[in-house]
DNA sequence: GTGGTCTAGACCACT
DNA sequence: GTGGTCTAGACCACC
């Protein structure tokens, strides 16, 4: 796994850690149970301060989607993460909206707005047969 | 055009505003050449301060939504917005990616995360007639 | 002698009326003891506040470039404009700078900016033979 | 790098400080990568509000002047500034045109604004060959 | 009336 | 410490 930081973004560097990890659960490429590396080591892996990642780490665990185990150090959480409730669902179509409506107003037609949405989702399908 | 915000939200005020006249301009309540309020008497309208009215504003003609006409005053821009490139279809995708992501994680299937995006894309196709 | 304006410019409608009359009476199209339309007429043929021409003139006469007689209306200054000092000069440099500086930045070769000066003042050398 | 500014100047702060940083990349005074003072130091350094340093620096970001970097700070562009396009070229030409005309009503000479041009000019070309 | 600029002072999130 | 946001209040130039 491997997490790239844009530094000059306008997310926040936990933000963004916190973003590629979820992405590479979604992708199946960090399993239930495979192991994170520590605080320590990924901030000075990627050359920032831990406060940074811990913070990362913290909200991860807040959501589900990671374990913090004293020991056995930090993984992703074996029974997966909370499913989606309806009030996740309308938060979901909330921030959809306005990126939605922008592309819109660019002139991009409902097809081709579908299409560049596909185009995501399928990233994501890719490998689904390992499922 | 009805602006209606939320204070508690993480997203800034001055986002909120940009973020609703670019979802007026896509359900097409807003037209070229439309006026929107001044500076002044929208923030007061709202109870904000006009500073941070301005700032939505600026942004908003930075990126070709509006037009500040020194007779006219402000409005929507009389040839629309400019229209995507290949470059924001980028960084359309790299912003939807992570929502994906995460709707995926929630165990959300491919099919429930195309239907939601659907629901979205329909609210601005009601009324395309009057096109 | 036809005025356009730019009603979205950052310059004041004002500032455009004086910049094109200067340029009227640099590229001689407006000669000494021309006659200038009134501030009357002028406003309402561009669809303008009489004030606001009326600011315009006033500054083109403060300088030097026109003669408001209350009978014979605006003419052109017939003894020419004050020629310039060196303070000026200074001004004028001062005022190139940062323009210079601009296009340097934005890659372009100290020819080509020389290139493009040479332009802009070629287009008021056309003609000079009437001189 | 040595801000100075001229508060009774009819050209704003903000516009000063933007100016004088752009002369500074120009004369290869600031190259990039190299860093800017941070908001509230260059503020309180020349006595003014920190709003108006930021509203330079918005500016200059906007612009691809600078960058900022959540660890470095505010930095010179490493890339340095997206080249002129011909758009760029003729809006210069445009700002040039009144400058220009002002000059030769002021019955300058044709070659001494040339003259006046290439002194400009030539500021910026010393220590060209550190380049 | 408008937008543009500047100030002063405050809070927050991030690193 | 940093930048980002918001407020309140002020002055100016322009229309």
């Amino acid at each position: 796994m491997l997490i790239s930081l844009d530094f000059e973004s306008k997310d926040a560097i936990y933000s963004q850690i916190i973003q590629q990890i979820i992405i590479g659960i979604a992708k199946r490429e960090l399993r239930p149970n495979d192991p994170l590396p520590s605080v320590r080591s990924l901030a000075s892996d990627i050359g920032i301060n831990l406060h940074t990642v811990n913070k990362a780490y913290q909200h991860l665990k807040q959501e589900g989607y990671i374990l913090i185990h004293r020991q056995k150090g930090v993984v992703i959480h074996p029974e997966g993460v909370p499913k989606a409730d309806s009030e996740y669902k309308e938060t979901l179509k909330q921030t959809l909206r306005p990126i939605v409506a922008e592309g819109l107003c660019k002139d991009l037609s409902y097809e081709s707005i579908a299409a560049l949405y596909q185009e995501v989702l399928d990233e994501f399908r890719e490998g689904e047969d390992e499922k």
